[in-house]
DNA sequence: TTTTCTGCAAATCCTTTGCATATCC
DNA sequence: GGATATGCAAAGGATTTGCAGAAAA
């Protein structure tokens, strides 16, 4: 069972477009392309990763472009930045509420859904004064392959 | 309600040199000044951090020594790193169960403790092949002073 | 006395920045 | 044409590493 990409849709495209639009970014190849890649991964890619696989079919994008770009795309929220320990920082093309697994080992990240996690309820102390805009759950262990 | 440090007790200090016993670490005034400074410390100090406070009564202890120190300590397990987005690595000397909340704006992580969060159940699908260590849950956010 | 640590300096890795040119709107 | 983005090269911050001397077991 190899870690496949997702398809990338047109509608995607467009949405992706419509927000560039919205925040004033101009629509250049480099973040078509750079998008279109981060929007196919599973693996919470960081700058280098993503550089590569953009590299194969638009040899002449610069590493610099890739971090600009991931890092404006995380400004705007297009993408988000995963929580990390320490290593390069990494990306989140799945914008949706969803939770976390990490290996501690290989530094696999697998997301999951999982509904009574999505029901949790921000505890009394952070309901007053505090502005709670997302809730995570961090399973941290060993993967299959690890373990 | 100022952020006041916590107190390090004589116990404290015993475990950690049996600890370090137990790992084949050598105990040395170094060692001991850094756990003491993390041990008190409630903000998730970095290593930049650790190593001012440090100084201040070491005055000739060295950055790179705090920086192998903790991270020799993360990896026997006298303290945790916590999930960070980009910024300098940063340290948790609370080794129990707990959850956190972080700022999106000024990065200050609140500890907190919550029978509900704590007693959250492993997925089925990660009950066969992984191993499961730690489950955390992080609130993300703006905090009091922020929001 | 043997092993392990420390401090120093240099190296490395990840990321950002300044600037001239090219591209988008 | 004016604003914005890109590529290049250089700078920057965080962290690691090699090594010789110092301290711990």
């Amino acid at each position: 069972m190899a870690m496949t990409g997702k398809r990338i849709t047109e509608q995607m495209l467009t949405e992706f477009r419509r927000r560039c639009r919205s925040h004033g970014l101009s629509i250049t190849p480099q973040r078509v392309a750079i998008y279109s890649e981060i929007a196919k991964s599973r693996e919470h890619p960081c700058c280098e990763d993503v550089f590569k696989r953009v590299s194969r079919t638009f040899a002449d994008i610069s590493l610099d472009t890739v971090y600009r770009t991931l890092s404006t795309f995380a400004e705007v929220g297009i993408v988000n930045v995963v929580e990390g320990y320490g290593e390069a920082k990494r990306y989140d093309p799945d914008m949706t509420a969803h939770h976390h697994f990490r290996c501690k080992r290989c530094n696999t990240i697998v997301d999951f859904h999982d509904k009574k996690y999505d029901s949790l309820e921000v505890p009394r102390k952070f309901r007053k004064g505090f502005e709670v805009s997302g809730i995570r759950v961090v399973l941290e262990g060993l993967c299959d392959k690890c373990a």
